[in-house]
Formats: structure tokens, sequence, C-alpha cells
DNA sequence: CTGGGTGCAGTTTTT
DNA sequence: CTGCACCCAG
């Protein structure tokens, strides 16, 4: 097909035409090309688009183009959009249909392709693996990382190092800091060498460099190998070490003809490919997307500096701002065969809003110093159809939280009053945390609820607290641990009251249904009748499916909320039972072995290690509700969302609240200094770590901002106009917030 | 309207 | 333990 068919028939399906830069991406021939695209400038559709581009104009087959972008909703959502139009066409030319297959896309998260790829090539180096995700990979690390196991103060110099991993509040242990005399304990040393050992991957480092360091990167090397032995040991794989073993692969023979392709129908070599999101790439995503195009250079990628959120991840904007340096730098080009485009026109938001927060981003000297931002990057270009001379950026005060929280109540309950909105779902509460306590969501939930308004919060971190999880948990540890000496035994106080919380409201059902209180006692009653140290028939998932199959659990089934908690909750139990067992190869913590002394019970290091390990995890970090993928928030409820939630969405309304944060030096922030020596393909930009929080900081609220169409208003109580101690950021954000009209009250 | 004392609560994000 | 939200004295 022609291109300019091609793009007629997108003019007739959408209603009106692509502007001339969005046509230009669609356009483009071969070669690295750079989208440099603002909030709501159309860049996914830019981006499917220019992948339909391939396949029907330029004829190139599906299995040879890669699609990724940064999570499997972003994903699903990109594929979605590609075969609704391909279909509109095939509609249109049935003889296509017969050529194209959609499926054929390598379309996904780098992790999932590089899964899928090394499967269907059968590359040895990743044959017989399990996949970790992230709770598995924690249960790991606690039971068989030398680092998290060693009791002794051979780890101290490393602890000592990265002191920052151990300094903060630890909700666990109910606040105390490392007091620097022992080792932290084995519960943060866990969760510290999660972060080391993911951020050695991601950051693709040279680890005969670290070598070379001496003290105390020699005891951290050895501690990283041990982990590494170990996953070997098990075959087990985690999140990092998928995309090493790519880059492995595509290293390899197996790799070279994958990229090249062979003579076969199957196997027609990688074309293209087309990064979205690509602000959030960390290094080693860069190096394998930089691999996969080294032969035909056919690299696009999209996304927008201003909105890198992903730090956390070892995403560094670096990658976007850099892209022609890395190109070049890879491919031996010049930078003048690296296409640039900016996408900086704006169709979602009311050119007021438009104009907020392109000058919010460019008013922080912080912004414009050399490599904070995509060089020559132009400002928005308000062209959305809103318009009306309304106060579009406002304001909405109180003197207290919970007086503010009710004038943002009021306010929402006149726009439904006057037919403003219709749904209390165009609007959308944005803050940093949408816990329900007093500090973060708890009054602006109540001060909808007490209205009327239903608040649609799944990310709450209420999972524990749901009767039907805590009765399922109470059940459980009331037949493993039926006289509490392992759950009295444990020292942190934190984990003994979740768990008291789950018996109290096991203890509740069971006076109500005798069915369950009767097969707890009848299992307890089992399990005091097996010898010393013998394996128990039952595993603890028979275990947890027969507490499920008892009244009440086994009625909650028609409630598909309730079916959807427990049926993440046997994920985790699932989960727990595939962590190899120490010392019994073969065997798994799924299993129950009598203690070695006496009979009748549960073996003691089976329970503490079941409190420690698993209940210590989910009572810190608490667990989210399950979310329904198809429904962004169901249109009776007003959702309230973290930025990260709302990234890539927009709303009518948007309300943040939250002008008082401060940029902090994280520890994400710090490993990435800690480790930048050693980096494969060393940084190309250099801050410090005070200008990357506060660019982290910037960006953070830019993307809130960037959500809003109709309306963008800050909710700021007294205590946050005034406090006295703004740093830099607060008081720049303050002037901001100052541009905004009062419109509650 | 400011500032010091008191009391209470205690990130977030993804594969 | 730290830090903030809020209150009340000045």
């Amino acid at each position: 097909m022609d291109i300019n068919d091609f793009l007629e028939i997108i003019r007739d399906e959408k209603g009106y035409d692509l502007d001339n830069e969005q046509k230009s991406v669609v356009k483009h021939g071969d070669g690295p090309l750079w989208v440099v695209a603002g909030p709501g400038s159309g860049k996914t559709e830019v981006l499917v688009l220019r992948t339909l581009k391939l396949i029907i104009v330029d004829n190139l087959p599906t299995s040879s183009i890669i699609i990724t972008t940064f999570t499997e909703k972003a994903a699903k959502n990109l594929f979605d959009r590609i075969l609704n139009y391909s279909n509109l066409i095939f509609q249109k030319y049935p003889d296509l249909e017969q050529e194209i297959d959609i499926h054929d896309l390598k379309i996904g998260t780098l992790h999932s392709l590089c899964n899928d790829i090394m499967l269907e090539n059968k590359y040895p180096g990743y044959e017989n693996y399990r996949l970790l995700d992230e709770l598995e990979q924690y249960l790991f690390i606690f039971e068989h990382s030398d680092f998290a196991k060693d009791k002794s103060d051979k780890y101290m110099p490393l602890c000592e190092h990265f002191e920052y991993l151990f300094q903060r509040f630890d909700p666990v242990t109910g606040g105390q800091k490392w007091n620097k005399e022992k080792v932290p304990n084995k519960w943060r040393r866990t969760t510290a060498a999660i972060k080391l050992f993911n951020r050695t991957v991601e950051d693709y480092l040279d680890l005969s460099k670290m070598k070379k360091a001496g003290e105390p990167w020699n005891v951290f090397l050895e501690a990283y190998l041990d982990y590494l032995n170990n996953l070997e040991e098990h075959r087990r794989c985690d999140f990092a070490h998928l995309q090493e073993k790519f880059l492995e692969f595509l290293e390899s023979p197996l790799g070279d003809r994958f990229l090249k392709g062979d003579d076969s129908e199957k196997n027609q070599g990688i074309n293209y490919i087309l990064v979205d999101e690509y602000q959030d790439t960390n290094p080693i995503q860069e190096a394998i997307y930089l691999k996969l195009a080294q032969y035909n250079h056919n690299l696009c990628v999209v996304g927008d500096d201003d909105q890198a959120l992903y730090r956390f991840r070892g995403g560094t904007v670096d990658c976007m701002v850099t892209f022609k340096k890395a190109c070049v730098n890879a491919f031996g080009i010049s930078k003048e065969q690296v296409a640039v485009k900016y996408l900086n026109s704006n169709y979602r938001s009311h050119p007021n809003i438009v104009n907020y927060y392109d000058d919010y981003i460019k008013s922080f000297p912080n912004m414009r110093l050399d490599g904070a931002r995509v060089e020559g990057k132009p400002s928005l270009n308000p062209k959305s159809k809103i318009s009306g001379d309304y106060p579009a950026v406002g304001y909405i005060t109180g003197r207290t939280i919970p007086i503010t929280a009710e004038n943002f109540g009021f306010f929402v309950e006149d726009l439904l009053k006057n037919g403003i909105i219709e749904q209390p779902s165009q609007c959308a509460l944005l803050m940093r945390s949408v816990r329900e306590t007093p500090r973060n969501a708890g009054a602006f939930a109540a001060a909808l609820r007490e209205l009327g308004i239903p608040v649609y919060n799944p990310r709450s971190k209420s999972f524990l607290e749901q009767e039907e999880i805590a009765g399922v948990l109470g059940a459980f540890i009331s037949i493993i641990d039926p006289d509490f000496t392992a759950l009295n035994s444990v020292v942190i106080s934190n984990i003994r009251k979740q768990v008291e919380n789950w018996l109290e409201e096991y203890q509740k059902i069971a006076q109500q249904y005798p069915e369950i209180a009767e097969y707890v006692d009848k299992s307890v009653k089992k399990i005091s009748k097996v010898d010393a140290e013998e394996w128990i028939k039952v595993n603890i998932l028979d275990i947890f499916y027969h507490i499920l199959a008892h009244s009440p659990f086994n009625e909650w089934k028609d409630d598909p909320e309730k079916t959807y908690r427990l049926g993440m909750l046997s994920t985790i139990f699932e989960t727990y039972a595939s962590i190899p067992y120490p010392g019994h190869p073969g065997s798994s913590r799924g299993e129950l072995r009598t203690s070695k002394t006496e009979g009748g019970i549960i073996s003691y290091g089976w329970r503490t290690t079941f409190y420690y390990a698993l209940i210590g995890l989910l009572s810190s970090t608490g667990l989210d509700d399950p979310e329904n993928e198809q429904i962004i928030t169901p249109p009776d409820r007003l959702p309230i969302m973290t930025v990260h939630q709302a990234k890539g969405l927009e709303f009518p309304f948007i309300f943040v609240y939250g002008l008082n944060l401060r940029p902090r030096n994280d520890d994400s922030i710090l490993l990435e200094d800690a480790f930048s020596e050693f980096r494969k393909n060393p940084p190309l930009v250099d801050f410090t770590p005070e200008e990357r929080a506060e660019h982290d900081l910037i960006r953070f609220y830019y993307v809130a901002y960037s959500r809003a169409k109709y309306a963008l208003i800050h909710l700021v109580p007294d205590a946050h106009r005034k406090s006295g101690n703004l740093g830099f950021i607060g008081k720049r954000l303050q002037k901001f917030e100052d541009k905004a009209e009062n419109v509650g009250g």
C-alpha cells in the first residue's frame, strides 16, 4: 500500500488528520529515530501508526518487528490499538488479511519478550529456569543468600559502606535504627541485598572493574557471586538476570541467527525495534536495545524526559537525553544520522493548564542544567479544543487537612449538582500515598464518603485487613502453630500484632461457623499424632485449599472481590511453598515436617521462618487490593491514585494534594552514584544526588499536572502554605500554586 | 501572624 | 527515632 493511501485510511478512521510532526514520525524511513514527545501529544498513537506503516506500507514481516513498553498494562493497550486499526484496514483491503498476522508481532514488556524469545529459540542458557517474582526473590535471598544468613561480622564493612540502605525507618522492627554495633538483622540485610544485587545487573556493571576496587567491593562481590551460584544451583532467575541472560543470548551464535534471520519462514530476523516510554529505560535495557538494532540501526524510541518516574528500578533519564550519543557510540554513525522529532502539540489540556505546566517545568534553574532535559526541546503548544474563560488552574484551601478535605468534597459535590460533571470518575485525586491514614488519603476519602460520593482506592494497602484474608490466615496459623509457641517467640512485635489480629478475626468466624472450627481442630489432632522428625503428608497448599473448602470461605465464592483476594493469597502461598528448603535438596517450604525432638508439632524452625520471612515481609510492605485490569475506575466512584498509577491516563478534573514534599536522596539515587564508576557504559551526564532528587520531584509533579483536561486544582491546607522550612522546590512550587486561583470555599 | 511545644504516625513505584 | 500537623501563647 502507498503511504498516502495509508494516511488517508487513518484520517478517515480517526475523523481528523495527524499533524505534520506526527505524520513525519509515521513516515520516517530507516535508521535511528528519536521521538521527544510531550504529554498529550499522541505519542503512543504515533508509535502504533508507525508500526502499522512498517507492516502495511513497507511490507515488513510482523514477526520481524519488536515493540516494547514499560508495563504489562501499557503493552496490552498498544497491542489492542494495533489490532483495532489493522482490523479496520483489513475490512477495506481483505487481501491483506491473508498475508498479515498481527499476532506475530513481538510486542510486550522487555521482560516478557526476553523470556519468550529465549524459550522460543531454545537458548540453552535459559532452559528449565524458574522465574522469580518480587516476593519469591525476597524469600529466596532470605533463605539462601550468604549475605542475609551470615551471623558473623564478615559483611560489616559492606553494611557500613551502604549505611543508607539500613538507616531509614523500619516498619517491621517498629522504628529503631541500625545501631551499628552489630550487623543489621536478617530482614534488613535481605532488603538491602535485593537492592544491591538488582542494581548490579540493571546498571550493567563491569565486575572486573569492581574486583580491582578493593574494600568493600571485594566483600560485595563475594556476596553477589554467592547469590549467583545459588540461583544457578536451584535453577532460578530473577527479573534483572532475565535481561542479562537475554544479552548473553544476543551475543551467542543462536542470538545472531535470531537477529539476522535464516532462510526459514519462521525466522525472518529482526527488522525494526520500537520502544515506548524510553525515558524509564535503564542501562542494561539500553544495551539490549542497541544490540537488537546493531545490524540495521532501526531503533525508534519514544518518550518524554520530563515524565521519568522510575529511578527506583534503575531507570535513568540519561538514556533518553543522550540517545543520540548512545547511537553514535554503539553504531559508529554520525550524529546527523539520528533523526530527531519533537511532538510538542498538546491535545489534552485547557491552554491555561498546558502553559502552567510548561512554565512550571522550565522555571527551575536546575532543569536548565546541561543534560537535565533534551537539548532544544520546544515549548508545549496548546492545541486542544478545550476553551473557556474559567479558572482552569485553581486551588482549594483550609485551616487544617480535614477542613481542606471537606472543602474539596463540597467542590466535587457542586460539580455534580450543577451538572458540570456527570460522574465522580471524571475527577481524580492524586497524591503521594493513598493509604487512608490522617496524613495521606484518610481525610479526603472520609470527606467524600460523608457526602455520599463513593471512592475508588484499591491501592490503600488494606488487603491484609480484609475479613476473608484475615480469617484464612488465622485458621492456617491455628493449624500449624496451635499452641502459639513459635508466635510468642517472635521478637518483632509488629509481626505478633499482625498475626494476633488475624487470629481474632478467625475466632469470630469460628464461633459463627462451627464447620471451619471443626476442620481446624481435626487437623491439629492429626498433626499431633505424627512422630518426631517425620514429613507430614499434606503440604501447606493442601491445608490452605481445605480451609477454603469450608464455610464461610466456600460461600464467599459468589463475591468477586473476595474471590479475587483469596486468589491472590493462594498465589502467595504457592510462592512460599516453592522456595527450596535449605539443606534438604528436592524439598521445599511447602512441605511440613515435625520437630526433630518432639512429635505432634510442626518443626519450630519452619514456624519461625514462616513468621519472620513471609509474615514479616507481608506485614511490613502491606498488600494492595487486586485491581480489575479492564476498568481504570468504576464510573460511579472517584479514584484516589498515586501519580505513578495515573501516568498515561487523563481526567477532566485533577486534584493534586501535597505541595509540601521535599526532595530526598533516597537509596536509589545514592546507589546510582555508588555504582557509576563500574558501569560498562559510563553515564554521559553528571549530576549530584541532590540535583537528581530535585529533578525527580519536579518531574513527579509535572506528570500529575499534565493529567488534567479541564481543570487542575491544588489541595493546600494552611500548614502547607506557610511552613517555613520548605526547601528550594517547595518555595518554587508555592510560587506556582500562587498563580492558581482560589476556587474552594 | 509567628514560633515553640506536644503528640502521633510512619512512601511510592515495576518487571 | 524523626518530622509533621496542629495548637496556643505572645
